[in-house]
RNA sequence: GGAGAGAUGGCCGAGUAGGUCGAAGGCGCUCGCCUGCUAAGCGAGUAUACUGGGAAACCGGUAUCGAGGGUUCGAAUCCCUCUCUCUCCGCCA
């Protein structure tokens, strides 16, 4: 959400920079509706004054028959005052319905651009390995090991549903684990897991509702929704906090699964475990110091990288340009990690600064001085990683001539020292 | 699912024959005093949002005692609905 004070003072400031995100114009009749909002505001306030101090004059009148003419005047004050009051909500509901539709302003620092091809690649890491023969996709892969069986997922739910077997079920598990031992042990983030099912005010604080209501799994009969992403709990944690400024920043880190309808998705990335409607994923979760949010967001997006660095999967940092960035970010950092199998790099980790945006929306603030008014923080969050994906990485770009897998080192700890998966 | 109890400021906790209650008291915290240091003691201050005035410090208005409605000139206090928490019973991993 943006700062209407902000907004009111300059508009088209905003409406220069939301209109880099590409799209129509995206503050027409706010103007209008926030003046006439604020006119019958003072209205009515000054009513209420009036009331109150007439009240208390009545207050101190022994003798209420003296105060008939007072209490019946007041009477009618009351009427019109309901009357205003009703009007005002129509209006607050409206502006505030307004003003979660409108997305967030692009950092200054993120590149200008329409769509994807825009995007500018920061930095890259690791060659993609010279095949011998020719690289295979994961589903076949994984098939053939029989440790990915996607019909059976199907029968068990539907399209884009996946069973995990053997060696695959504890390849995605020693994933999970070695990320998060990774992050808390190394990188300083308390490790946290929250529910899977959150309620409509968190998804409202991160920005999912009211725009996206498409995309996510809601459960009958309540108003209980599956996460699309750990970051709806996580940030969701300090909702309507005021947190001390020598606890910034905050670092948390889960593990969860996410559920995402993909609606409009169809004939994308039909084949494999790439876009599923559950995977998993291990979050990285900031909420900081406005005046640290840059360099943070740094650190967050070199700590998922560093889950690839260690698993020895070649990858590229791309910063997103104005037109790809999502609802709620101010600036984007994708890691795409390589491919053999499809020789292409695919987004793994999705690193994003919210600045204000959430915090404003959700309500987490600081204090600046002790005595200070509180101020917004500043959130950011990212995968480290996707970990469906990351197991994509694995299969494909360890694959052997034979068919088998080789481990990364790093994580043949957590798979109880096997090197390699066989066919078995 | 059945029966009961409760929800007040950072925390604890008063406040029900409706008015002077944004809310006693305590703790905590901040500043000052005092004291070799510390502790104790003394004094002052200590919610948030919106809004008006002001360059600012600050001053004024409105709202908020779980949420939403109602009664009333006036509600933390009365009525209704909902949510959450706790205890007991049943069921269950």
């Amino acid at each position: 959400m943006l700062d209407m004070k902000c907004l009111r003072e300059n508009p088209d400031q905003a409406e220069e920079r939301l209109r880099t995100r590409g799209g129509a114009a995206y503050l027409d009749g706010f103007r209008e509706l926030d003046q006439k909002r604020l006119r019958l505001l003072r209205d009515g306030e000054s009513l209420k004054a009036l009331r109150n101090s007439v009240s208390e004059e009545i207050a101190g009148i022994r003798d209420k028959s003296q105060a008939q003419d007072r209490i019946l005047e007041m009477r009618e004050v009351s009427q019109r005052i309901k009357g205003m009051d009703e009007e005002l909500k129509h209006l607050d509901e409206e502006l505030s319905s307004f003003l979660l539709t409108v997305p967030n302003l692009p950092d200054p620092t993120t590149p200008l651009g329409a769509s994807e091809s825009d995007n500018v690649e920061v930095r890259n890491w690791g060659a993609p390995r010279q095949f011998s023969f020719a690289a295979r996709p994961h589903w076949e892969i994984g098939e053939e090991l029989r440790i990915l069986d996607f019909e059976c997922g199907a029968k068990l739910t539907g399209a884009r549903f996946t069973l995990y077997r053997g060696a695959g079920a504890r390849l995605e598990r020693a994933l999970i684990n070695f990320m998060l031992d990774l992050h808390t042990g190394e990188h300083g983030y308390e490790e946290v897991l929250p529910p899977f099912v959150v309620n409509r005010e968190s998804m409202t604080g991160t920005g999912q509702l009211p725009k996206f209501e498409e995309d996510l799994f809601k459960l009958v009969d309540t108003e209980y929704y599956l996460i699309p992403t750990a970051e709806v709990p996580v940030t969701n944690i300090h909702r309507g906090d005021i947190l001390k400024k020598t606890d910034l920043p905050i670092r948390y880190v889960a593990y969860t699964p996410c559920f995402r309808r993909e609606a409009g998705s169809y004939g994308k990335d039909t084949r494999g475990l790439i876009r599923q409607h559950q995977f998993n994923k291990v979050e990285l979760v900031k909420f900081t110091h406005p005046s640290e949010s840059a360099a943070e967001l740094e650190k967050l997006t070199q700590n998922a990288e560093k889950v690839l660095q260690l698993l020895e999967l070649p990858y590229r940092v791309m910063a997103l340009c104005s037109g790809d960035i999502g609802f709620s970010a101010a600036k984007t950092y994708d890691i795409e990690v390589w491919l053999p199998g499809q020789s292409c790099y695919r987004e793994i980790s999705s690193c994003s600064t919210f600045g204000d945006f959430q915090a404003r929306r959700a309500s987490i603030r600081f204090r600046e001085e002790e005595k200070s008014k509180p101020e917004f923080v500043h959130t950011i969050n990212g995968s480290g990683l996707a970990v469906g994906r990351t197991l994509v990485a694995v299969l494909e770009n360890g694959q052997q001539e034979d068919g088998s897998v080789v481990i990364p080192e790093a994580l043949r700890p957590y798979m109880g020292g096997m090197e390699r998966i066989i066919r078995r």
